[in-house]
DNA sequence: TGTACATCAGTGAACGCGCGTTCACTGATGTAC
DNA sequence: TGTACATCAGTGAACGCGCGTTCACTGATGTAC
């Protein structure tokens, strides 16, 4: 004989099968999903995994059965973003065949572009402390988004390999790295401007890169 | 009558009373140290107050004696971290009264030197997730440390404020926090350079300011 | 075409640990008299 | 100068919550025959 909660318990049950069937369909993916939205919500720290499971639609354990462990689930979040920050460089660099300063320019604006539009990606290939021992795909993956960006530097440079292309490399990577970090943390604010959008990202670019014009 | 592990326990604390007299002395900056050391090794997220109770050689709720919460010990962090990083870089801008130039060089290293030799600081100060609203102080005192850096910037340019200004201030300031960023996360490692120390980054700042030169 | 069975993606409950925080208590210190 | 007492910085133990992870089990699916 089944007591009250029990009853309770069973209905809840019906209740949940009839707005989804028992299987997802495609977990892994929504679990994907679901974090990115916790992490761009409350940061990586304050992603539980139980909270994405639930935002899912699905039971904490469940989770276990697309991913090894939270780690693991991270690590394909930051795959997945340097795989596609990669490729948005790569699309880049291409965009300008014949003005080298303005295909740098391109990068630079996908770089920061990316950040702004895939914050929680952004985050986790930066500050997601994921060990590049246990997933090594990782590190090759952000070495050719660098590459790109480092062929293109240079190309501004011709000539022997030389301290000043370094350079170049260096001060370019830092101006979009530091745009992106200090535009996600909302600290660009205070640099009261009337140039919107990518602009006033567009000008500083320009201010670095235009002396090398040939 | 002492039971056996009574006893024991009595001769640990003997031995504690040995090392160390019952009051610390000045536990509030021990506390800190303890944290400083903590974040260094493992992250602010890797932080425990109970670890840094420990490493000061207290208990676990000697702290609450000293910061409200985790929070107010690092809120401390961070206020220490802002005053001495704004009083680095008001000290570099009197590097160099006669040559402008010269003068947001030494500034924009200031700044590096600042997260590389204070790290744990540095973290905290951006990464730290401290609400501005709880701890005002730390918001206006970082205000003034971009003032300063803003101020230097549009000195280059002379004239009525303008977006070419705005953009120099925002290149600069991003070019700074991006190679400290990068340099902290041990990024930088993947440009091959000969360029030791601060060379490789004066280098980098004199490629965007020298063209300012008059 | 129907049925038995292997397989796999879910469930619900529980475990266990880390860690922030609190509480009643104790040891040391300084000050009024 | 000595003593009573208020004050404060510590202690040790415990609470409680969040959350990662596991376990035995169940519902659904697809395939061999």
């Amino acid at each position: 004989m089944p007591t009250k909660s029990a009853t309770a318990k069973i209905a809840r049950a019906r209740l949940r099968r009839a707005k989804r069937p028992y299987h997802h369909g495609d977990l892994r993916a929504a679990l994907i999903d679901a974090a990115l939205r916790l992490i761009a919500e409350h940061g990586i720290q304050g992603l539980a995994l139980s909270d994405a499971a639930h935002l899912a639609g699905v039971s904490v354990a469940a989770p276990y059965r697309h991913f090894k462990d939270k780690e693991a689930l991270l690590a394909e979040i930051a795959r997945e973003g340097f795989v596609m920050f990669r490729d948005a460089l790569a699309q880049a660099a291409l965009s300008h065949p014949r003005d080298k300063i303005k295909c740098l320019e391109e990068m630079g604006v996908a770089y920061v572009e990316f950040a702004l539009k895939h914050r929680s990606h952004f985050k986790v290939m930066w500050e997601g402390g994921i060990s590049k021992d246990n997933y090594p795909e990782l590190g090759q993956t952000a070495h050719e988004a660098f590459l790109l960006l480092e062929r293109a530097a240079i190309e501004l440079l011709p000539g022997p390999r030389h301290a000043r292309q370094q350079a170049l490399v260096c001060a370019a990577w830092s101006v979009v790295h530091g745009y992106a970090t200090l535009a996600l943390e909302r600290e660009l604010d205070v640099v009261t401007t009337e140039q919107s959008g990518n602009k006033l990202l567009r000008h500083s670019l320009r201010l670095l890169l235009d002396q090398f014009a040939p």
